[in-house]
DNA sequence: TTTTATTGATTGAACGTTCAATTAATAAAA
DNA sequence: TTTTATTAATTGAACGTTCAATCAATAAAA
């Protein structure tokens, strides 16, 4: 028999690779050759493991929406249950060192144009955004009426995604992360702020 | 001589076809066959004007920008100058029909991804990135304290890509661009509601 | 005729996939 | 222990396809 186990191993490495060449040459220039090279292993192998490149590619998706969820459940775990504490936890772990790092805003990018024209990887797209969205929404809920949870939900979306996207293309990404991160807590903080304002009115 | 003015209908026809090839079949699966053949012309044609492929796409960009800032100068040319106004112009001339047309949210998509790992495209696009946020803060500054003018530009230029991008993605593109341009102007008006509030109560 | 515009067949490089061959680890037999 | 059989893991050359770029040939205007 051969080496057992070994299997998780090589295809963790080919992801890995994957994810560094596309941040690396993007999309456009990576190759199953390109990836092989970085992981050390032959170009025959991504097919053996994956059934070809496309599904390394979707397997690199999927790693990196786990890695969210993943980050995301961890510090829903750390805190109590105010919807404060649980959006700036949703907050950071869209912002967090994983997903920060220029490797993974690369890879992201790349992911969302190639995704509008494959279904296999626009379905795992919109599940995670769907996510984002009602996690945000959910805690707005809490503490808003309905139709303001709906938007409050609807912008902070769009503000981290946003910031994401003018962080990967500006020319200081960790700079851009940072400050997107704080002002994206900022609205949230102000949103609240104002809904109990609002609450406090009524009730009067 | 051969037919005059035939030369900048030519370069528009392919550029049209260029958008139109990358929004039905992606960047990925755009060749330089796909484009010609949607404008009715010949493959050779696409060297003989742009220099080759590269050449037509970064050209396509180009257009995608220009319409973006003729769209900005024609409203805010149709307005008075309140910054409440020449904000919500900034947001009509993001979201206006034709950039709202699945057409270009796909070629824009495609783009911004690519211009991560090409230095022509990127710096188009950082350039466009920082007029979109400079017009923003040039309003919100007569209205509000330097810092805050920074923050909020920060905020409405990321939600701007965010609802871009989010839309782009979605299920039904449409409804969501026009939901995205909705929360915008709301999110400009109560920034702006709060910075006045604030401006009262340090007077007084 | 001269110049420009346009075509489309051709070329050569690049790419993903396939697969026969090799390696190396384990189990079973001697 | 040593030998043999078995099999997953891995390689990399070969193949067929795709594509951008080229260019000789043609058409049309001046």
């Amino acid at each position: 028999m051969p080496k057992i186990g070994v299997k998780d191993t090589r295809k963790q490495q080919l992801i890995d690779a994957a994810m560094e060449s596309i941040a690396e040459l993007g999309m456009q220039n990576t190759t199953i050759v390109s990836i092989s090279k970085r992981a050390g292993l032959s170009s025959g192998i991504i097919s053996h493991y994956f059934g070809g490149k496309q599904g390394l590619i979707e397997a690199a998706l999927r790693h990196l929406l786990d890695q969210l969820g993943k980050e995301l459940r961890v510090r829903m775990a750390n805190n109590d249950g105010t919807p404060e504490q649980r959006l700036n936890c949703i907050i950071e772990s869209n912002f967090s060192e994983f997903q920060r790092s220029a490797l993974a805003a690369k890879t992201w990018l790349s992911f969302w144009a190639r995704a509008m024209h494959e279904p296999g990887l626009k379905r795992l797209q919109q599940i995670n955004n769907a996510r984002l969205y009602s996690n945000l929404r959910y805690s707005f809920a809490q503490v808003m009426a309905p139709d303001e949870a709906t938007a409050a939900a609807r912008q902070t979306a769009a503000m981290i995604d946003g910031f994401w996207l003018r962080s990967a293309l500006s020319l200081d990404p960790q700079e851009n992360f940072e400050a997107g991160e704080r002002l994206c807590k900022r609205f949230v903080q102000e949103s609240l702020a104002q809904a109990r304002a609002q609450a406090s009115k009524t009730n009067s």
